[in-house]
Parts: C-alpha cells; structure tokens; sequence
DNA sequence: ACACAACACTTGTACATACAAATATAAATA
DNA sequence: TATTTATATTTGTATGTACAAGTGTTGTGT
C-alpha cells in the first residue's frame, strides 16, 4: 500500500515529505507487530528493549545510564520501566558499593527464561518484514537509511 | 552513525534485525526533531497532525472517524487529541445533524493561522534530512520501505 | 576540611497510547 | 413496533514519553 494511500491524500505531495511519513508509518507498523508477539507475554515492546540488553550484559550487572544509552528511544525513562520489570520478578535492582549513586540491575533466570520463550516469535517478527526484500536490496535500506539521518 | 553504534552493540547481528532497528531508530530521529519544531508553539506532533487533516478538508467538516483513518498512527485517541486543541481554541466540535452518532470538526482562524505560521518550519525540517540523498536515492528508499511492509 | 559543581538516579506533571468497556444513536430484522 | 445489531464516539485504567525539578553521592578546588 502506497503511503499516500494510507493516509488518504488527495494532493500531491513533495518526495521528501513523502519519504519521511513513509519512514514514519513504516515503523508503526512495526511497532504494531510487536506488540503483538509480546502482548501474550504481558510484556511492553519498551519492557523486552530493557530486557534484552541486560541479557546482553551477560551475567555483569547494567547501571541505569547503560541502559539509557543502549535504548532505541534515548528518551525513554529507564527507572520506571525497571519498576516495572522489578514487580513482575524478571530482574534485580541494588545499590552498587563502589559508586553509591549507581545501580546495579541484573536479569533474573525468570527474565532470562521468558527471553527465550519469545526468541523464536520475535526472529520471526523480524524476518517477517524482510522476507519480500532480496539481501542486496536490504543492505541498499539500511546505508540509504543512515544516509538519511546524517545530515 | 551506524545503527550498531547507536545501540552500542557488541555481537553481529542479521540483516533483518538491523533493518528493523535502523527503521525505528530513524524515525526516533525524526520525530524528536519535529518535536523540537512544534516545541515553541505548544502542539505535539498528533495534535499537529490533527489539524494538518483538519486544513486538508478546505472548510468541510471532518468527524472522528475521517480523522482517525487519515492519521499516520491509526491507534491514536483522537476524542482526546481533539479535546486538546479545543482547549485551546484551535478547532470546534458540534453534533452532526444528520447523523447524531457523529461529531462535526473544525478548524478555525486561529489553528489555521498557527498552520501558517509552522509551514516554513515543518517544510525546512522534512527537507533537513532529504539533502543528503538524491531524486533517485529517495524514489528507490520510498520503494524499499513499501516493500517491506508488504509481507 | 569545606564549599560547590558534577554525576547518577528518581519523582512530578502533563500528554499520548493501548485496550477494553460503556454510551448513544441509527439501521436492520422479526 | 419492539428487539437486536451495527456504528460513532467517549471513558477508564495501565503504560510509556517529555521535560523539569529534586535527592543523594562523588569529585574538585581552595
């Protein structure tokens, strides 16, 4: 579906206001579809992001600026998302003793378990939007994409 | 800045999951830069596209539902985003005679005028990040993204 | 040692989203 | 006509984001 269709424009419009409501629209969708593999899991998209880098950490505790800088959003408000994730048992947050103003946030083996339960749903989510794109075609969006965003 | 760097990512990855983050990180981008555009006039991005689809309609009213579809998030809670404007003067709400289920949105002289006055700003800003690609480089990355997301 | 800036994180408030349930009106059907 | 179904919108609750202000801890300069 072309963008123009989806947001029912009856006007033409520029290429690059074209390009950057498709970039836009192209990401909900996505979101939208993720959800959708996490909602069985009560699990917000944001929740899994935190989730999935502590796991990353490999068993070395994360502080809450590694998580910040990590995140796809950079905004998002880390404290309240590892509250959450605390009421639900899926990590640990304690204060570290060498740098008392940081914490120290580990994933627990209920975290862990639940990320692998998902593994396969959320490769297939991903692989899912690529599958009409050829490999060449896919390195194409990505320089094209980082392209985009330096200016 | 690639998008590996951008969320400091030590292991490779596929190509599908990097595409996938590349696609939300840019938008990210974008829309944090809109939101600076749109800071100094006190609207958020929804309540701008709102009265964007509003002006669309050239002095037709538009009810809830046209609203809802023309929107770039189809989820969005317009009743809300349209309360917002109203507040603050920008757009009316009355039944719709015809049809009492519906409601008739406006946009008046002054959400016009705040359009006004944004479009130079909202032009510079969806043209920032089209001046480092081409005509061509941007027909073949709008083509990419609509492939993608038919699956 | 003391004052002060820098750092790491938390909290408050307003706004927006996600999803389900509720309300009101119109259309369809028996 | 009465009942049911569909449509259009609103409301409630939980979650997340944006931004600024607040708290506690550490580092620096005098």
């Amino acid at each position: 579906m072309k963008i123009e269709d989806v947001i029912k424009s009856t006007t033409a419009m520029s290429l690059s206001k074209k390009t950057l409501l498709n970039i836009m629209y192209t990401q909900n969708i996505i979101a939208e579809s993720f959800n959708e593999v996490l909602k069985q899991h009560d699990l917000s998209s944001e929740q899994f992001n935190v989730l999935r880098i502590l796991r990353g950490q490999k068993g070395q505790p994360a502080n809450m600026c590694v998580i910040q800088e990590r995140m796809i959003a950079k905004t998002s408000n880390t404290t309240r998302l590892v509250d959450k994730l605390l009421l639900k048992g899926l990590v640990t947050r304690r204060i570290c003793e060498e740098n008392r103003r940081k914490m120290e946030i580990l994933i627990t083996e209920r975290g862990l378990e639940l990320l692998k339960a998902l593994d396969p749903n959320v490769e297939k989510h991903e692989e899912k939007f690529s599958n009409n794109l050829t490999q060449s075609q896919l390195e194409e969006l990505n320089i094209l994409l980082e392209k985009y965003r330096t200016f």
